[in-house]
RNA sequence: GCGGACGUGGUGGAACUGGUAUACACAGCAGACUUAAAAUCUGCCGCCGCAAGGCAUACGGGUUCAAGUCCCGUCGUCCGCACCA
């Protein structure tokens, strides 16, 4: 048996069948063990699963196998994020329905992630394209559109003209739609949205409370909901402009540099720029100019700032003798704010580029500390710190603060056309989701436009609104829009000719609530509000980075809103969150264009690495290591490999080495390593189990070796815990190297005594249970080797024997002067007397002192000794 | 431009709250076994040096008995971004 190689494909098949067939990763809701939620983010049906699957599921299951084993009731669920435009793309490219086509995928790629053999509850499996699961999205939406949390509102969007949809704000990525790469149009359109805005504050405190998120996520988020507090002032217009508004109101957050104002900015989109336009062209040519201008962040950055006199000028509204020009100019945004501002060069890095273009005033009017007031420039550099205020009448010798606090005070109590002349204000960047899609493959938007009545809700008993399955794809738009039968309904209400709304829900919505789905998967409602809140919140969710704003901001928003209309207890769905790296490989490019891993063998000559086509053995130039993609053909079949090596070398793999928030390279020498490693285990737990019968007993005098064996093993067991607690999946795989390593010296050793059986058995019984999380299939069949009839994957985690952490000596390196010159050992309660004659008695420590007494000797506890000559 | 993270052998990386730098793995080298190869096993493997020893955690300073870790500056890499007034 034990010289026997470890025949993974055949094992790996077995153990997956007797977990299957005994249900051990079923979940019961009425368990009643304490609870363990542990999701990872579900995938896209594109095909195939891929490496980065592979690495995201291998680490989900490492927690859930390893909390199932310490006693917790575990949720596993998976399912699928199966609405979204490459189903349609398939349509229209291979005249495939996107059920069939979606379906096929999900089957395709439910077979593969079986055969990794992780433990999920497959029996609460389901697709967002399920009528189940989008008609219990449909009463949601209801919902909030009773609770005024949904409503219809006309606005501009963003049109993507390849794929033939609206793109939310968010989905536009330097002026192209973050899936088509087509540059996005402008156009007007009824939209469905939903008032995430008011959200905004809480989403953002809320942040503070997720203690067991990546720092960057949460400053991500933060940044992203974009909360400033500032003042709202009106500045009075000397003539107003043709438009006819008598005032021209800005947002700032700096009120305290007013006196430092030298002109005002408008935003090219602004209602007033836009009027002054229509009657001069001169304007209207800058203005579409400044449209022109990319809208990343880094284009504008290092475009020029330019501006357009319009002419108009406006009152400073603390002292009426000073006039300021009004300009438009390219770096203000109408969607921030007022889209107007006042510009304080001084104090202000865009406004001094700009007024020194123009040959505008610098007033400088905060004076940084220790600089004279009389002589104090700002040159080519804004200053934007902290100071004393000067040249502002009533504010100087004021803080920044202060000064902001007064003149808003002062402000607030002067009006202009019988208001306020101005007022404080919060201002959020968040804006409303946009939701609806022009699009067939989503969930329909459950609602039907009436003549007379307008918008009214289709009703309960109507739901839900079925994506009919006769449609065509010939024609670009949705299909959903031309469809004759579907499309034209009668009023819920009046009775009258009516239309059901034709756009489908973003597939961001999909993926908002399938967290709690998974709680109840059958349920007749939405959730069952028990079980939603016994499981909820997730306790650990992992999943990529790419996730960090959008999917993780509008899950938050929907369990808040969930909960505003009964159907969750819970405001914060994901307690614990984790964002892997991605999976990369070597890329390899020949005359014809890119050239995937299988096609090319690596030799060595001359230590230099060269790559060949397997095909003809010409060369190929090895180019650099990026994230796996098709386009770029470096990818490796996640399937493939298992077929070859297994399941668990795959899992091993990609857990060891790289730290998981970190990128990994696959190497073909990394799975081989990680293969041989699955082959020493086996064969190692097979010899110990020839060797020492599971009865070995434990005699009462074990034997100093023996003792030093178990102390490894348990030192193991301990920091091995608490690597997997921490998700430090690599650092827990370098523990089972090393104690393999020691567990094979121990066994060489040939100590027959009973005491070193008893140890051996032990650490071999340990280190296959501790392996059991990241290795399942070879752990069971070790488990069995070793004698075991009980499954490994229901089992317990091993127990810790604290003593063994406590050695009864200890080695201390001794330091002179910083520098290590020998090893202390001494008893663990020696006193700090005791350890210093030692030190000064050592060879090493009397050479350096040379007969002179020691200067200091620093002794740390259990540490470290340092002589100070 | 702004914000953030990071920089350790040939490579991926360890090093808990300042306390033995380079664990573990990959690659490489030498040897054992073998007719041979594969597999496996043993040993070596930061740099200089015969050695004693010295020098090394991007670079330059600083704090400290002690710095990969803390502080200041420089260089470099990566990530995020919204000209946010």
């Amino acid at each position: 048996m034990a010289s026997e190689r470890y025949n993974a494909r055949e094992a790996e098949a077995r153990w997956q069948e007797i977990w299957e067939d005994k249900g051990v990763f079923v979940t019961h809701n009425e368990d009643p063990r304490p609870k363990y939620y542990v999701l990872e983010m579900f995938p896209y049906p594109s095909g195939r699963i891929h490496m980065g699957h592979v690495r995201n599921y291998a680490m989900g299951d490492v927690v859930a196998r390893y909390k199932r084993a310490q006693g917790f009731n575990v949720l596993h669920p998976m399912g699928w994020d199966a609405f979204g435009m490459p189903a349609e793309n398939a349509a229209m490219q291979n005249k495939v329905h996107p059920k069939d086509w979606t379906y096929q995928n999900i089957a395709t790629m439910r077979g593969q992630l079986k055969i990794m053999g992780l433990s999920l509850d497959w029996s609460r499996e389901f697709a967002t394209c399920d009528v189940d699961y989008y008609a219990q999205q449909q009463r949601l939406f209801l919902d909030f559109l009773a609770a005024g949390l949904a409503y219809r509102k006309k606005s501009k969007v963003n049109w993507d003209p390849v794929d033939m949809t609206v793109l939310a704000n968010e989905q536009v990525i330097d002026g192209r739609g973050w899936r088509s790469g087509a540059l996005v149009e402008q156009r007007d359109l009824t939209q469905w949205f939903f008032r995430i805005s008011d959200f905004s504050e809480d989403l953002l405190e809320a942040i503070d409370t997720l203690d067991r998120w990546p720092d960057k996520v949460r400053l991500m988020q933060r940044n992203w909901i974009g909360r400033s507090e500032g003042l709202k002032v009106s500045f009075e217009f000397i003539a107003p402009p043709p438009s006819g508004e008598a005032a021209l109101e800005i947002f700032t957050t700096r009120p305290d540099t007013l006196f430092g104002a030298s002109f005002m900015g408008l935003s090219p989109d602004h209602p007033i720029s836009r009027a002054l336009g229509e009657k001069d062209p001169k304007l209207a040519a800058f203005i579409e100019e400044c449209q022109k201008i990319g809208t990343s962040a880094e284009a504008i950055e290092t475009a020029e700032k330019k501006g357009y006199d319009t002419g108009l000028r406006v009152r400073h509204p603390l002292d009426p003798s000073i006039e300021l020009p009004v300009y438009v100019a390219n770096f203000i945004l109408m969607g921030y704010g007022t889209g107007a501002i006042f510009a304080c060069p001084a104090h202000d890095q865009r406004d001094l580029d700009f007024a020194r273009k123009y040959g505008l005033k610098v007033t400088p009017v905060v004076l940084p500390q220790g600089e004279d007031p009389a002589t104090f420039n700002v040159g080519d550099e804004a200053y934007t710190g902290d100071g004393t205020i000067f040249n502002s009448a009533f504010m100087d010798g004021m803080s920044v603060a202060e000064a902001k606090d007064a003149v808003a005070s002062r402000l607030e109590a002067q009006s202009l056309g019988g208001k306020p002349q101005a007022e404080r204000q919060v201002n959020y960047r968040l804006r409303d989701w946009g939701i609806s899609r022009q699009r067939y493959w989503g969930c329909p938007i459950p609602v039907i436009h009436c003549p007379t009545c307008d918008v009214v809700p289709v009703p309960a008993e109507d739901l839900p609104v079925r994506l009919p399955d006769d449609i065509d794809f010939d024609k670009p738009g949705n299909p959903l829009d031309r469809h004759a039968t579907w499309k034209h309904v009668a009023c819920p209400k009046c009775g009258g000719k009516a239309e059901r709304e034709t756009d489908t829900m973003d597939t961001f919505v999909d993926s908002s609530w399938y967290f709690a789905r998974f709680t109840d998967p059958k349920n007749a409602n939405p959730t069952d509000r028990e079980a939603a809140d016994a499981w909820l919140p997730v306790d650990q969710y992992i999943g990529g980075i790419e996730h960090a704003i959008l999917h993780l901001l509008y899950s938050r928003f929907f369990a808040r809103a969930m909960k505003k209309t009964g159907h969750l207890g819970v405001i914060e769905p994901f307690q614990g969150l984790f964002t892997q790296g991605m999976v990369t490989h070597e890329t390899y490019r020949a005359d014809g264009g890119w050239v995937s891993p299988a096609d090319v063998r690596i030799e060595e000559r001359d230590g230099v690495r060269h790559a060949v086509l397997v095909a003809d053995g010409s060369p190929v130039t090895i180019g650099s290591i990026e994230k796996m993609s098709k386009s770029k053909k470096n990818t490796v079949d996640p399937t493939d490999i298992i077929e070859t090596y297994g399941a668990d070398t795959a899992r091993w793999f990609m857990l060891s080495d790289s730290p998981p928030e970190r990128d990994v390279e696959w190497t073909e020498d990394g799975v081989q390593g990680a293969w041989r490693f699955m082959q020493r285990v086996w064969r190692l737990v097979g010899e110990i189990a020839e060797r020492v019968s599971r009865d070995a007993a434990r005699p009462n005098d074990l034997g100093e070796a023996a003792v030093e064996l178990r102390r490894a093993t348990h030192k193991t067991l301990h920091a091995l815990s608490n690597d997997i607690e921490q998700l430090a999946f690599n650092r827990a795989v370098a523990r089972l190297y090393e104690l393999v390593n020691t567990l094979s010296k121990a066994l060489a050793a040939g100590d027959r005594a009973a005491g070193m059986d008893f140890a051996i058995r032990e650490a071999a019984e340990y280190l296959v249970r501790m392996m059991a999380p990241m290795t399942p299939h070879l752990a069971e069949s070790c488990w069995s080797v070793l004698g075991h009839e009980d499954l490994l994957a229901t089992a317990a985690w091993p127990a810790l024997e604290q003593d063994l952490l406590v050695e009864d000596t200890i080695t201390l390196p001794v330091q002179v002067n910083g520098k290590k010159r020998a090893d202390l050992t001494v008893p663990r309660e020696a006193s700090k007397e005791d350890i210093e004659a030692a030190t000064l008695a050592l060879d090493a420590v009397s050479r350096a002192l040379d007969g002179k007494p020691p200067r200091k000797i620093i002794v740390v506890p259990s540490r470290i000794v340092n002589v100070v000559v």
